[in-house]
DNA sequence: CAGCATACCGATCGACCGTTCGCTCTTGAA
DNA sequence: TTCAAGAGCGAACGGTCGATCGGTATGCTG
């Protein structure tokens, strides 16, 4: 039996358990998420899953820094090396409504999921949130406004409500999916996306 | 002192009981929403407050049928009246975004909210907000092949995925304005909408 | 007036919550 | 070889959860 694990291992088991935390969180909600279900998947006890964050304030932190960083690598790592504007823009709205489709959290999108859940509330979680989601809206806001600047897209396109737009329909896949069986949501997404972006619905690179 | 409320009161009861219960589960969550707290925000006691509904599971399927019912009554009966297709379809999409812009509930729109929370999970609940949130969609459907049917949207217009971007548009209003302080939000949605219907910004009627 | 239905209270239950504590065991450096 | 550091366990804590109970006040009906 392997009983204890090496200092090593600890990061692992970190990591372990800010994934499946992410992946409760993503069914139960941030704040449903719990130590002792928590720690009952992962068969240990409460007081070893707890120890790697010293309170469930900072384990919800730490799953949605966990949770964010899996959201870069899935939809910005794959067009990073793009180039920027209409070109890279249209890479994002591809592997992001790839990535709604088959997000890798039971519950669907943890972004989205816990956006909802904590949009109407205070504290260091939903300061988090706005750091976050805040980050990815500069980002696509900048997209847009390079585009714009090279004459890709509208130059009377309104980049914030165009940001507006792709995140509300990226969002709307998951209810759309888990409540309604709308399996053609994600492409639906996508081809509104490149709607309100003022692009033809099959874009040709 | 009143002290006891005759019978005639407790429909009163338990109508102020829904509306507490909503406004609070718009913030915390329909999960989220605890007896207790509730009997102390109506300064009852938590028996009084359950002995009304039984169970928690049916307190909260009693309150998700309230926020329909008022969901209906500020979007739906003001548009009841206007001519079936395209201008009850407009009318729909104004009273929507103007909803969703000041919904009556502290933590944003009740559906909107509880669909995202809900959308995973399963259980009575689950299945109620699927028939809720079913009926409006079938609503928009209808109202929208009318439109087409008519001549007054185009004939390629896809309705389940303009009920999509409707429905994604007005649900992104939430995190938009409670997470990133976008006043304008409604207004972006309710431009957005006309895009994806494929009719002028600037409705004449 | 008698009798019943019921709205509501206060107390209480077992279960589970997050958190803390002392302890064992392993590892790696001195 | 010794020993500090830390991962993880098991037990316990005070608190709160949803639920249940008997009791009380009230209004309606006969």
């Amino acid at each position: 039996m392997t009983g204890r694990r090496s200092v090593a291992d600890a990061l692992d088991t970190r990591v372990a358990i800010l994934r499946r935390a992410a992946d409760i969180a993503s069914v139960e909600g941030l704040e449903g998420l719990t130590i002792g279900r928590l720690a009952a998947d992962l068969e240990m006890s409460k007081s070893g899953v707890i120890g790697h964050f010293g309170t469930k304030e900072q384990l919800q932190l730490a799953t949605l820094d966990h949770a964010a960083d899996l959201f870069r690598q899935r939809v910005w790592e794959p067009v990073r090396h793009l180039r920027p504007g209409l070109e890279r823009l249209l890479g994002i709205c591809a592997s992001w409504t790839r990535y709604a489709e088959a997000p890798g959290f039971a519950g669907g999108c943890f972004i989205a999921e816990t956006s909802f859940e904590w949009d109407g509330r205070i504290g260091p979680v939903h300061d988090a949130l706005v750091v976050v989601t805040g980050r990815w809206r500069r980002t696509l806001a900048a997209e847009i406004r390079t585009a714009i600047a090279a004459g890709e897209l509208a130059a009377d396109l309104d980049p914030d409500q165009a940001v507006f737009g792709l995140e509300a329909l990226a969002a709307g896949i998951n209810p759309a999916r888990q409540l309604h069986g709308e399996t053609q949501a994600p492409t639906w997404a996508l081809r509104t996306m490149h709607a309100i972006l003022g692009v033809s619905p099959a874009p040709a690179r």
